[in-house]
DNA sequence: CTGTTAGCGCCTTCAG
DNA sequence: CTGAAGGCGCTAACAG
């Protein structure tokens, strides 16, 4: 294990002097860059990233904040994607990433979350699916002492970016084209968490779309739970055409209801997972490709960190129907 | 973002004590330790692990590496508990967590594995379902250069130990409880494959019991993958009493070919994924429970960071009876 | 353009 | 039992 010290001495020059070649400044002659990078060969040098970060109190560090649910195993494979996704773009931005999880920090005030994070030389923060009550983090966003990018959410200041999909169009589309495909006049909508912010716009979607074809709409909150879809199913379905569905685990519990009350209806969910394959179901969702989202929130991530400014970034979504036939391998 | 010194100053001792009070060495008054203590509280003091890291030439870091099948989700749910299990011990443990993916370091050799591990500061590596076949990985546990636990497979040296459950004896008791319960003198195995440790250990406590009971035994390697189980189901299933698979996911293929094919044979699992309850089925399976795995997983990292010696570690498991009862929420 | 000089925050002898 | 002093490997002003 070389040292830049070593380096030096090899090419005859100065430590700082390497240390300017290593690291691209403009200040170093064609000559000496030379003779830098030929020893750096030489000795096999590889930086040491620890003294560099204490050094220049940059770590290039970020976290991806992710909330786990225990119980429902749709969410594993959305934070999988999501995990995966800004990994593997890490590497190849060559940024450090440590996994953080809501559980971890829950009870924290912004300050001590942000001393935690400093001394864990973490610069940047990707958060995933923020909800309107996380003050907290609302906070953490509006001191602006992270670079951060809210995936779901729509922060945006000076170092802060959003990434999403449009999901008011989304949830326009996948209910319109259920409805085109099987008739209705009355919808049942079943509706995420009051608390989340794609909540409210998938709602103005499907309001949008009731209101442009004279469609007569029951919204109820089903939380993203599967369980309470269900419930709401066998309470509410009996008297509507359709359920549309603001989330694919929703659409699993209707589903699941409808097929015990033995009746059908057309059911469209949200997000495109192949749990629903699994489900055994078949019906119209909008894929999200959440590991797209993330690679993409962790590219502004490097922007912002290399300076950029923060901005609202839409990417885009399809409708498409969901069977067991795409998921089986 | 108060420093060492900043505790020093308030508890009105040296800088040098303070380390010493918190990295537990003896010769520390209990008197200075409290007041050490105290002042960490009021400053809400978190030791810099870079600056941490370079001093003492000791990261703490330890890699997660993972295998992901981008394709089959209910692997998803089970990498999940590894990470999550993981983390959760290691944020305990003070140990720095970096996830690392089979597919970055796909084609690199020990060395460069190495090095590259090196100068991300990384002492010790979990590995997650090492097969046979990965040569590099072996080369890696052989030299000795790394803390590595690996689970669910039998590598064993000084600075390398292993965890997993019994999977011969696991293997045995779950079929030979859906053999009592249903009867039959036959049955079709779908082991997994044949790179991986597991596949074996759970054969022969499928071979076990079928020497033992006298049943005879058709094995076919279907390979983990649920394609292969639903292909192997409908050549096979129709001459044999009770399926028994080496995983759930095949469990859930067969599953569903015994449905195409319209007739019954029980069915077993193995792994205790919910992802088969959301499938709508009911078998019994072994419930391996992956978060605690891996939570021990980390603990025994810590262990050998701490210069404890390699060994081998079973625990554990249940047989139960998975249905979308249970995993409904 | 290159070298000198201070640290970054912490750990670790080694005196007191 | 405690404190002072000297780094760990690198970066970042300053001088030259």
């Amino acid at each position: 294990m070389s040292s830049i010290r070593d380096v030096a001495r090899r090419a005859g020059v100065a430590i700082s002097t390497v240390s300017k070649a290593l690291n691209g400044y403009p200040n170093v002659s064609e000559e000496t860059r030379v003779k830098v990078n030929e020893a750096v060969k030489e000795l096999n040098f590889t930086p040491n990233p620890i003294a560099s970060a204490l050094s220049s109190k940059k770590a290039g560090r970020v976290a991806l904040l992710i909330r786990l649910n225990t119980k429902t195993q749709a969410v594993d494979e959305i934070n999988m994607q999501y995990l995966s996704g800004a990994i593997n773009r890490a590497v190849e931005r060559r940024l450090d990433v440590v996994t953080v999880f809501f559980s971890m920090i829950r009870g924290w005030n912004a300050g001590e979350i942000e001393d935690y994070f400093r001394s864990q030389g973490v610069e940047g923060i990707i958060i995933y699916g923020m909800g309107k009550q996380d003050e907290v983090l609302h906070g953490l966003i509006e001191r602006q002492r992270f670079k951060i990018v809210a995936v779901d959410a729509p922060a945006e200041n000076a170092s802060t970016s959003c990434v999403q999909i449009d999901h008011e169009q989304a949830q326009y589309e996948v209910a319109r084209r259920t409805v085109l495909e099987n008739g209705g006049r009355s919808i049942l909508y079943l509706a995420g968490k009051p608390d989340g912010y794609v909540t409210q716009e998938r709602l103005s979607g499907m309001q949008r779309l009731a209101r442009e074809e004279k469609i007569s709409l029951l919204v109820r909150a089903g939380d993203f739970s599967e369980k309470k879809a269900r419930e709401l199913t066998f309470r509410y379905a009996r008297a509507y055409d359709a359920i549309v569905c603001a989330s694919d685990l929703m659409a699993i519990g209707a589903m699941r209801a409808l097929q015990e009350m033995d009746i059908f209806r057309p059911v469209c969910g949200f997000d495109g997972i192949t749990l629903m394959g699994y489900a055994g179901m078949q019906m119209n969702t909008v894929k999200q490709d959440f590991y797209r989202i993330s690679r993409r929130a962790m590219d502004e991530m490097g922007r912002l960190l290399e300076g950029g400014t923060g901005r609202k970034l839409i990417l885009d979504h399809k409708i498409v129907r969901m069977q067991y036939q795409d998921v089986i391998c």
